[in-house]
DNA sequence: GTATACTGGTTGTGTTCGCAACTAATATGA
DNA sequence: TCATATTAGTTGCGAACACAACCAGTATAC
């Protein structure tokens, strides 16, 4: 039975999103990219030439939101897409020599976040907190492939 | 330095977030509460009678993501707002009737949901988590009071 | 007491996101 | 082979959210 709001993870979870997508767009927004779009050009940056339904797949988007961030990251000129030749309905996406040259800074903020939250914490701590909630991640993208209509 | 993408916790964060809350909006939808009012409700059935700007405050967002979350509880049926008579501005929350009836309802789907995050794990796996990222949490909270114009 | 600062709440605006409906391309199967 | 199903991507739409600007009360400071 739920008798204190702090024993909820949903919520916790909610509150440290919201703060943190927050705290990095305003980090980004010299550069052209919101806390929207974040994640898929780190993505990309690290998987470079994948297709936009893998982005969606992985970060566990609507594919709307991984074609609209893309969008956006491609029009400031982050990543560029070309048709797959080998399949005219895919379209790839590649990083561009800006968002290489970002990369660093990118990284420095989402580490720097990184480190924020984990103030305090010990390496098991941290070790165990990261090991946990990747199991959370599998259980409920299971959940997420179970009720959505997703590829 | 980042290598893979799992390592960062925001972005787990950030997956089981959008998870959750499209989740949970599917399963109040009948009941006309969306995602996005949720936790409002939840925390006005703990703490009744509470200002919008306290609620604003322990779930850390805006006060106008507050004010239209209980507007759209209120239009509902769920809550009902008295102006405090002690201080002209502030406006008190309570929980109607029909809130009440439904808090078993609105508590047995959250509750569904974190027993769902956490399947398969331990009750000290369980805790643990819970503790340590209650101490995220305010980790986080307080960037978000240093950096926003937070009251 | 009156001007000024602060506080609680509302509204406008822009971004992020999921869902649904659509198009075009490919796969399947009779 | 040709109709049907599936898949990748796009677009329309509405909900959730933060930020800023604003208004009306309340404190404060002189």
């Amino acid at each position: 039975m739920i008798r204190k709001k702090e024993e909820s993870i949903g919520r916790m979870i909610s509150i440290v999103h919201r703060i943190g997508q927050s705290h990095l767009g305003k980090k980004l927004e010299p550069y052209d990219i919101g806390s929207g779009q974040v994640a898929f050009l780190a993505e990309l940056l690290l998987v470079d030439g994948i297709s936009q339904d893998e982005v969606a797949s992985d970060f566990r988007c609507d594919k709307a939101t991984a074609t609209r961030a893309i969008q956006h990251l491609e029009r400031h000129g982050y990543v560029e897409r070309r048709q797959c030749v080998n399949d005219g309905r895919v379209k790839e996406v590649f990083v561009t020599d800006k968002a290489h040259e970002f990369q660093p800074v990118l990284f420095s903020f989402i580490e720097e976040w990184t480190e924020t939250l984990f103030q305090g914490f010990s390496r098991e701590e941290r070790e165990l907190v990261l090991r946990l909630f990747h199991r959370i991640v599998k259980t409920a993208s299971k959940i997420r492939m179970a009720e959505g209509r997703v590829s």
